[in-house]
DNA sequence: AAGTGGTCTAGACCACCAC
DNA sequence: TGGTGGTCTAGACCACTTG
């Protein structure tokens, strides 16, 4: 499978290139991505393997793969080694739709899992953003979303315990929406989101199984009932080159 | 102003942290940051001088700085030195709002450049994405957008001609929808974006004067008239620590 | 001309994972 | 236990920027 990789350093047209000889890895690896040669999920041999056959030190060839994780072609899950990414998801923050549903629309497997769960002091930090009297308790839970079995996002929910008493007999490996409607009897009709490229902290790479400090898309939101209250507040962690984002402006009148 | 600068590589404290040295660098650094200490825009001292500063070498000091270009607290002018990046400037699609307006009100400097403008032929890519007939003419526009003069996204622009003929001959350094209601009389009234985060290419990255390779935003959009004709398709590419999007669904009924 | 970041070599030891 | 990626040392030369 991994045989013929040749990519000759020394040949004049590498050399007449003028781009870092890790870049033409790149390509080459790009090449071989995008050929079908290496498919989605695929592991790439290990980085000692690779430098071997392109005849450079590990650390030339890992600035080579750190690129193509930049761009969303490969990825690494921790100390396992290097993969190609599967195709990213694509969301559409204006249609709320429920994770379980879009990704499977996709003809992919989505799986939500609940980390934790918790009735806890609210803090000013969550005081602030929930609008909950600091002190009080409130509900606070972590889920890991994964799509083809890839953890693909974390997410910390805060719920304000007033609407939605009892929550943590619910099976929460689903829609909190679908609970919030069918146990307590209110819509979620409007929310408010920001979205922004950072870095994963080491907590939630572990989470997700990655090497920490990769970048990724923090997406947080605030979400209210038909009467204006603000049920909750979640901050979302995604890997970066999982996502999508697809808008568009109101239909024409 | 970086006098004092001292982090114990061998003190116990580090040393029963288990997380490796250049992450408490980056600690430090990013302290630093947040009290004010180094603020935004200013420069930092060489790599040489850091590694020195902290006993480590020039590899373990850029892993440091690294991990804080892709957090969005450092960016590097490309060979010429890290920077303490600038405070994100907040993107709301749904407004549809013109870059001079939005980077103004947030009391920042915008600026637009022009770097190339052409009527040429249509290709059978953008045939696909604006609808024009290959081989008849289109607009080809690129431009420079800038806030406080850190140049912040390259955009390419494609233009139907049939809607506003004579187009090279306005100014393009500001908006075009003003363009577009001023000497052409119709309004930019719908539209559809796909943001994706992605690595900046060699060119796009020189353009901005930034290290190729480095994470960013490609938005594309398509922009309509009130007839639902397809106006114009663009696609802008953003440094990825320059931006924070916002959205909020339709207000309550 | 001096200094900067960009690229690269040739090693090393470690923690962790799969077998 | 052997192999993986994660971290790190101690250098080097180059292209480019700044004074």
């Amino acid at each position: 499978m991994f045989q013929n990789w040749k990519l000759i350093k020394d040949s004049p047209a590498i050399k007449e290139s003028k781009s870092p000889f890790y870049l033409h890895i790149r390509d080459y690896l790009a090449e071989q991505i995008s050929n079908k040669t290496l498919r989605s999920s695929d592991k790439l041999p290990s980085e000692r393997i690779l430098s071997q056959e392109f005849s450079v030190t590990r650390i030339t060839i890992r600035e080579s793969l750190q690129q193509l994780e930049v761009e969303g072609l490969l990825y690494r899950a921790n100390r396992k080694g290097w993969f190609v990414t599967p195709p990213r998801i694509i969301y559409k923050p204006q249609d709320n739709q429920i994770f379980e549903d879009y990704v499977s629309a996709a003809g992919r497997l989505p799986k939500t899992e609940t980390l934790s769960i918790a009735l806890q002091e609210s803090t000013r930090w969550t005081e602030e953003k929930l609008g909950v009297t600091a002190g009080k308790p409130i509900y606070s839970i972590k889920r890991k979303r994964s799509i083809d079995h890839r953890p693909v996002l974390i997410e910390e929910i805060y719920i304000n315990p007033e609407f939605c008493p009892g929550l943590t007999q619910q099976n929460l490996n689903g829609s909190l929406t679908k609970i919030y409607k069918q146990h307590y009897g209110f819509s979620i009709t409007s929310f408010a989101l920001s979205m922004c490229p950072t870095a994963l902290t080491k907590e939630i790479a572990e989470a997700l199984e990655v090497t920490t400090g990769i970048s990724g898309i923090a997406i947080s939101s605030k979400r209210f009932d038909e009467a204006g209250n603000l049920i909750e507040f979640a901050r979302e962690y995604w890997l970066h080159d999982s996502l999508e984002i697809q808008f568009q402006s109101a239909p024409l009148k």
